[in-house]
DNA sequence: CGGCATGTTGAAACGTTTCAACGAGAGTGG
DNA sequence: CCACTCTCGTTGAAACGTTTCAACATGCCG
């Protein structure tokens, strides 16, 4: 099932502005745990993988047995309802952790949404870390604890605020999280259909929210998986939703 | 500011029907992670607390220093929006934990909503426990992962559901939570305002669909307070979105 | 080039919010 | 006991935002 190569060389992230750059020989799994590369020693099974567009990392139900980092692409978290329509729970970006699991089985499904690669880490390991370093125990927590934090601002924009105000957050986001300037480019890792299906859109209504945002001259939009903020006062006004 | 007071006997769990009612001897942070009672050895600084109606528990920005489980009673963890509105992330019933934030600060608010009755337990003991005790370090993750997967539950429902759907569900929660039979009567621990603002709506809206629920006659409402479902199956048909 | 997935736009139907008015119940004090 | 007040819940009508269904446009790849 599972699309797995290891790769020759995973040092460029292109993607990656927050992530320095692990030499092959370091990828451990304490680097997992780490925010930046230092020379702890290396432990056994961890590996950088790479899936390919659309393939699925996970499945709900499946076993839990590992959990990733983003290298570079990104991946979507997202779960199938039983009336067929889905919901994007969170979108993984380079530097991101995700995977982490109690439960025997998968609450959810991550899938690439482009060409990914991920460091993978056992739970196994994990569950040895967690009882020979305290520090790894915390940050373990402070993973969770964090995605925690993440549903539940999620919950907060699905409760409360309109389309305009939801498209105009997750671009910022976005923006912020590439280091974009105002006036350059940024990508948008998603297409029209999982930025609706996380923001809890149809595919006509994000549509037609960014071409309103287009036509108030707050984006341009040179292609269709690029944004330009053109008026970032206005397009954090919107998000907060003055006017 | 918290309005702590040690209770003579917390023996009692009348609200609780998950939960074996625990030996005031015998309350201490162990038992804070486990699902039954035990004769696990006492450990220091574990208590059960009180709150009166509508006291807060902890406040955004506060520091973070105990983490607690609903012994009887209810609690509402909300964050206050940016234009004064509020979202509630979570109600927590007997049985259910909560306040485990690894940052620094509270990133939410936690309220009674009537009278309450908490075991707490502190995140230094925690940590305490954690580098002692696997199966607590075990424990502790199950309970992030646990509140990940509920917001995520959450997420799903504010995102796809109508709100008939997501009152539906909710009362089918609570029901089932209280162990209550088909045309008896359970609590709603919570009032209207709370109730729209946990399901992303506003009071008028879930005011009008409860009023549409008892008009065709899928439950009704003997008080403001209390519910009973007159037709389970068409409760469940309308949680799922079938007509 | 055709074929297919993806994105865009329009108009009507639908559900939710808003604003406003009114009702029901609990607690207080005369 | 009643009247008063305050909070909480209920209902109505219009305004608003989103979805639905349909048609059409764009880009990509064999």
């Amino acid at each position: 099932m599972l699309q797995i190569t290891i790769p020759r060389m995973p040092a460029e992230h292109a993607f990656c502005s927050t992530h320095s750059p692990i030499p092959a020989s370091l990828v451990t799994d304490s680097h997992f745990f780490q925010y930046t590369s230092s020379n702890s020693p290396a432990i056994a099974d961890s590996a950088t993988i790479q899936f390919e567009r659309k393939k699925t990392i996970y499945s709900q139900h499946d076993a839990a047995r590992h959990c990733y980092k983003v290298v570079k692409g990104a991946v979507r978290n997202s779960r199938i309802l039983t009336d067929g329509h889905r919901q994007i729970l969170d979108i993984f970006l380079p530097a991101d952790r995700f995977g982490i699991e109690t439960g025997d089985t998968r609450s959810s499904t991550a899938e690439a949404i482009g060409d990914v690669v991920l460091l993978r880490c056992a739970h196994t390991s994990i569950t040895r870390l967690n009882a020979d370093q305290p520090e790894t125990r915390q940050q373990m927590l402070a993973m969770l604890s964090r995605s925690l934090c993440r549903a539940q601002d999620h919950i907060v924009m699905l409760g409360h605020q309109r389309g305009e105000q939801r498209i105009c957050s997750f671009l910022l986001r976005l923006a912020k999280s590439q280091g974009c300037p105002v006036g350059e480019a940024f990508d948008l890792p998603v297409g029209r259909q999982d930025l609706a299906d996380y923001l809890g859109l149809t595919i006509e209504t994000a549509c037609r929210i960014l071409s309103r945002l287009k036509s108030s001259r707050i984006i341009s939009v040179p292609s269709r998986r690029q944004i330009i903020i053109l008026a970032l006062a206005r397009l954090e006004a919107a998000a907060s939703g003055n006017i």
